[in-house]
RNA sequence: GGCCCCAUCGUCCAGAGGCCUAGGACACCGGUCUUUCAAGCCGGAAACCCGGGUUCGAAUCCCGGUGGGGUCACCA
């Protein structure tokens, strides 16, 4: 591993939509990168698209990576010593940079208009070619460009780009990849509403910014002969560059909305714990060598490096997620669980309840509840009964074990031998149970089913003395009789 | 279509010429524990894209094919 003076990279979203997982894990990866090695980890928007822009976006965005835990050290909020982090405040910039390139006789302007550009373009393909902006600018006489400035058309500027030559990319992860410039046309660089293209503006910041290393999605390995003629016109070193594999949906296409929940927003919605995703997206392309699965952030900082990353794409698999997010949900520390868990609670409308709880009751909840869990939303679903006392008997239960004959009256039994135990602890609890199911003569589950759906409504969950402990001797006791006088009353 | 990247179980990874009878994980199937359901534990099925080379020897190196992906905008 090269050892540079100062690491610095950037994960640079635009602010067009939601974070999806994929920009989280090139997120994930310059963090880890800049972690390991001692550097800086910057945000920078792209928000050059004013078009395409959203105004929730960028806090969405932000939201999410902090959700995420990945803290950046430069960013839009909070600045640095090479801001503004926001593209559409550094237009000045850019226009400078331009200025030079165009004194230079680097880049030119051109006043073809989009619509011409795109009539071109779209002879081309249909005469089997590949489309190339013709050059009809380049060579401009001054006379032609002031006749056509006169006629107040505002040109965009293109970047000069040799017909002949090859560009080599080196990248850390796919070793050196070629390119031959005549497959390339002369780009526009500033568009003529003044504002920068990508390939410009990208380079213009990284080398500003005086970032090291550039670490970003596949689909940017195409563009990089660009930024690179770019760095070279304005006479700037080009950073190393390192091109993750991209994650693909299931069906082996470009992620996109109707693939389900792609977005970080989303899997924070249905119940993910950070920690989990993170773990998982780390594993999703990088590997660590050997069989260890779990991660925290810090093991992963300490043993990530870019040169472990595969090189092709990832498919996602939601049921490896679910999987690593239940072994969080067993692994975290209930403090922390119990702050993950909150919002759910709000949400399923326990909030007041669980307010009212002592926390440590909560926590004990959680430590029973959790190994059944694959998600925050089931964690929550199945702690419910220990915070209300209004729920119903589920059907399926009702009919298995509340018809038999004579339930109504076992079930008071029960809580006939729960009310004489003094110390209401689990193993007095199942003493007393067993005792009464040897004195019935009858099997365990004839009496623990039932009593199972008396106290939580339902027909499955933690071991029932756990759960009678856990709920205490006077829930216990008006639950079951609430349960026999339903019996009574409706079967 | 041009250019570029990639190719090991269904999926995510290990493997950097002999350690491979190809290893782990998820999912799946079976068993075990048990008052239910999970978790846990034990076991099973499951892959080197194809064809040529190079080599004593190739999942590993080279070439070709095929397949998948990306990219070709005054989007980023």
């Amino acid at each position: 591993m090269r050892l540079f003076l100062s690491v610095r990279v950037r994960f640079a979203p635009s602010p067009t939509g939601s974070l999806h997982i994929g920009g989280a894990r090139t997120a994930l990866f310059n963090y880890l990168f800049a972690r390991s090695q001692g550097g800086k980890f910057i945000l920078r928007l792209e928000d050059t698209d004013f078009e395409r822009h959203q105004e929730e976006a960028e806090a969405n965005i932000l939201e999410s990576l902090r959700w995420l835990g990945l803290e950046w050290d430069e960013g839009p909020d909070r600045g640095g010593p090479y801001g503004p982090y926001r593209q559409s405040e550094r237009l000045e910039l850019y226009q400078q940079e331009a200025r030079r390139l165009l004194e230079a006789g680097l880049a030119y302007p051109c006043y073809c208009t989009p619509e011409e550009l795109a009539a071109e373009r779209e002879r081309m393909r249909r005469e089997g070619k590949v489309p190339r902006y013709s050059g009809r600018c380049r060579n401009l006489s001054p006379e032609e460009r002031a006749e056509l400035e006169a006629k107040g058309i505002r040109p965009a500027l293109r970047l000069k780009v040799p017909a002949e030559g090859q560009i080599v990319v080196s990248d850390l992860i796919r070793g050196e990849v070629v390119f031959d410039c005549s497959t390339l046309d002369d780009f526009i660089i500033m568009k003529s509403s003044g504002v920068p293209t990508y390939n410009f503006a990208c380079v213009v910041d990284d080398a500003h910014m005086k970032i090291s290393h550039v670490i970003r999605a596949e689909e940017h390995l195409s563009n990089t002969p660009k930024q690179l003629l770019v760095y070279r016109a304005l006479g700037y070193e080009p950073p190393a560059f390192a091109h993750v594999p991209m994650i693909l949906a299931p069906d082996r296409s470009k992620l996109s909305k109707r693939h389900g929940a792609t977005g970080v927003e989303e899997f924070r919605a249905q119940g993910f714990v950070p920690e989990a995703l993170l773990n998982y997206l780390a594993l999703l392309g990088w590997s660590p060598g050997d069989e260890q699965e779990i991660f925290s952030k810090d093991e992963l900082i300490a043993r990530f490096s870019l040169e472990a990353v595969s090189k092709h794409a990832a498919i996602y698999d939601i049921q490896k997620l679910t999987w690593f997010n239940s072994q969080y949900l067993n692994l975290l520390p209930l403090e922390r669980l119990y702050e993950l868990a909150l919002p759910f609670f709000r949400q399923a409308g326990l909030g007041e309840e669980i307010e009212r709880a002592e926390r440590d009751y909560v926590l004990q909840v959680l430590a029973t509840v959790r190994s059944r869990a694959r998600t925050l939303v089931e964690l929550v679903d199945m702690s419910s009964y220990f915070f209300r006392d209004d729920f119903a008997y589920d059907p399926k239960g009702v009919d298995k074990f509340f018809r038999r004959p004579g339930v109504a009256e076992l079930l008071k039994e029960g809580k006939e031998a729960l009310s004489r135990i003094s110390s209401f602890d689990e193993a007095s609890i199942e003493a007393a149970y067993r005792r009464l199911i040897e004195e019935k003569g009858i099997k365990g589950g004839d009496l623990i089913h039932p009593t199972r759906l008396a106290l939580t409504g339902r027909t499955v969950g933690p071991g029932l003395f756990e759960i009678m402990a856990l709920l205490g001797k006077e829930r216990c006791l008006a639950r079951l009789e609430r349960a026999a006088q339903w019996i009574e009353e409706n079967i």
